[in-house]
DNA sequence: ATTAGCACTCGAAAGTAGAGAGTGCTAACA
DNA sequence: TGTTAGCACTCTCTACTTTCGAGTGCTAAT
């Protein structure tokens, strides 16, 4: 347990460094206001903090910075969210102004969120695991094409457009389109294959001609592209970080925020409420000299998504996380509003 | 005119410069085996080249290297398009192999594009200023969430989810959207406002109970999104590129890309055919640096999309244009299958 | 326990020197 | 007359050195 100067002075410190990215010397901290201590007093306490690996020294004469150890002690402990009211209510206003769709509302978030804190935003879309399906669709748009739709219980609405197999008679289409909105309706998502293979494809057989062709067709149009909505949103804003003079480590961000399925992986495995990983705790290679918080969002009973900030372990911790929880909590709170009620 | 032996050593510099972004020297030339001339000789015909605004120094004794006025001239009058079989041929396959959805093919391609290049890639989605309305849903969620559906004749789906006003009777529902679909279908996307105005107002007041309240709701509804649909695919390749070493150039870069109304507006003027813009013949000053190749793709009569390469000038222009030009035919041509016969 | 003083360390910035690539010009050559 | 060899000159790039200052740890005094 630290004593209470010991713990004002590693606050001090890595607020000081949050905002300068320059390490701090004894003799910054001790002209502080908060703190009546000579620069000398200051090196012991800093001395102690170094060895609980709290602190560390970029070289041996040299300033000290946050370890990742010392972050995870601010945020643990240190932390008290000190909400700013006038940030939390842009984000309101902005989100209930536009209550037009749902998507955009994620993505219209992601570009506030990345405005205010001028980190990188990423946001993993609805996950449509419980979702059941509400209607489904096959339009033909010529002899040889069609489009089919399919809309969940949650409002997500998917769609392909589809060249139609020489052999299947158009006719075929709307009684197909009957059998799969009486049976498929209310299934969830993930069983439609299954449904289809054991309750559908008797019923195909007694009344549409080309069955089998027709059953490979549908199987193809229901096929739910698991693949999750991801928007990333501000990227540019890491540049601005002054961690970032160099090329090399910009490539490797922006590769990294490039490979889709990487970031997926990475948020899809959160859990509930508000997390902040940090430096080496991540798991993937490419971001362990960042920080990840996210925070989950949800409708009811079901977990839909993840919001996530991205930045250097140098973050403004008391900002970023005040906003995030709002934000969370105010989508949740719209979202279910919207599709729930 | 140039002569002969000028434009052999311009072009010779330019492909040089191309591939290795350094200056220019005369003996570099002069060994090359498709050149029997002494240094001095090519320092002679280089000083020539650079009286007529071809080439450049970066300074007093540097080599040379094209400028601006160069690479135009380059584009004009030495490139003869080597087909590269082979990367034609990987494009071919990949948009072949995935005819699954239209708009999933402009990414792709965009993708594609953007690792055989190693420049920045942009698509301009589908222009449906031609299309028609195909079809139109509402689909209820709940007694307060309903989605609407737009189709459109070229297979392009659009799609929101909207609060239902207290006050509307879901049972007006059914009627609404058959009115909708009986008057709407085969109207143009850009006149269904007014339409709904002049033609079916009068056909809701005798209908439907609450009219006024359900004319502005689906006003709202069939607002179509002109907002075009934009991708953008590997944005981080730009940082392999040697200009690239200064950190404000890629903030500016990508602060440039974040701003998408911007691009919209530079891709949507785009004549048809392909278009080098080499430069300050940019208009938009974030890209005076960059060279701007554009390419459009066509369904039929109407124009449908814009495929555009952003990279430095210093381009591999033969390369580039040639796989340009060959995945805009490939997709005008699969799409002319895909939706049109 | 706290602080002032001091010698020491290290990195960042500025200055210096030399090497190398390239040019333009002149004079010789075919 | 067009081409080439030779040479002095220019400018950048790199490596090395120097200087400066911020910061530390230790010791001794308060």
């Amino acid at each position: 347990m630290l004593t209470e100067r010991q713990l004002l002075i590693l606050e001090t410190i890595i607020d000081d460094f949050i905002h300068t990215a320059h390490p701090i010397g004894s003799r910054a901290i001790s002209t502080k206001e908060s703190i009546n201590l000579s620069a000398a007093t200051v090196r012991n306490v800093m001395a102690d903090l170094e060895e609980l690996d709290l602190l560390e020294k970029t070289h041996s004469s040299s300033g000290r910075i946050p370890s990742e150890k010392g972050y995870r002690y601010y945020v643990d402990h240190v932390i008290s969210p000190t909400i700013k009211e006038r940030e939390i209510n842009i984000i309101k206003n902005i989100i209930q102004d536009n209550i037009i769709e749902f998507e955009h509302i994620v993505q219209l978030s992601a570009e506030v969120l990345s405005q205010l804190t001028n980190y990188t935003t990423i946001i993993l879309g609805p996950n449509e695991v419980d979702a059941t399906l509400k209607q489904i669709q096959l339009i033909t748009l010529s002899s040889q094409t069609a489009v089919a739709i399919l809309v969940t219980s949650t409002g997500h609405v998917e769609h392909k457009s589809i060249p139609i197999p020489k052999g299947i008679d158009v006719s075929d289409f709307e009684k197909m389109v009957n059998i799969l909105n009486d049976r498929l309706v209310g299934v969830p998502i993930v069983n439609l294959a299954h449904t289809l293979k054991t309750e559908v494809y008797e019923l195909m057989k007694k009344h549409i001609k080309e069955y089998k062709l027709m059953y490979e067709y549908i199987k193809s149009v229901i096929r739910y592209d698991e693949q999750a909505k991801l928007y990333v949103g501000g990227q540019s804003n890491i540049l601005i970080q002054p961690e970032f003079k160099d090329v090399d480590k910009i490539y490797e961000f922006f590769t990294m925020l490039e490979d889709e399925a990487e970031i997926i992986k990475l948020l899809a495995n959160q859990h509930d409420g508000l997390k902040v990983t940090i430096g080496n705790e991540n798991e993937i290679e490419a971001i362990k000299n960042f920080t990840l918080i996210t925070s989950t969002y949800k409708l009811g009973m079901n977990q839909l998504g993840t919001i996530a900030l991205l930045g250097p372990t140098r973050m403004e911790y008391r900002k970023v996380i005040t906003l995030l929880k709002s934000l969370s909590n105010e989508m949740t709170d719209l979202l279910y509003l919207t599709l729930n009620k």
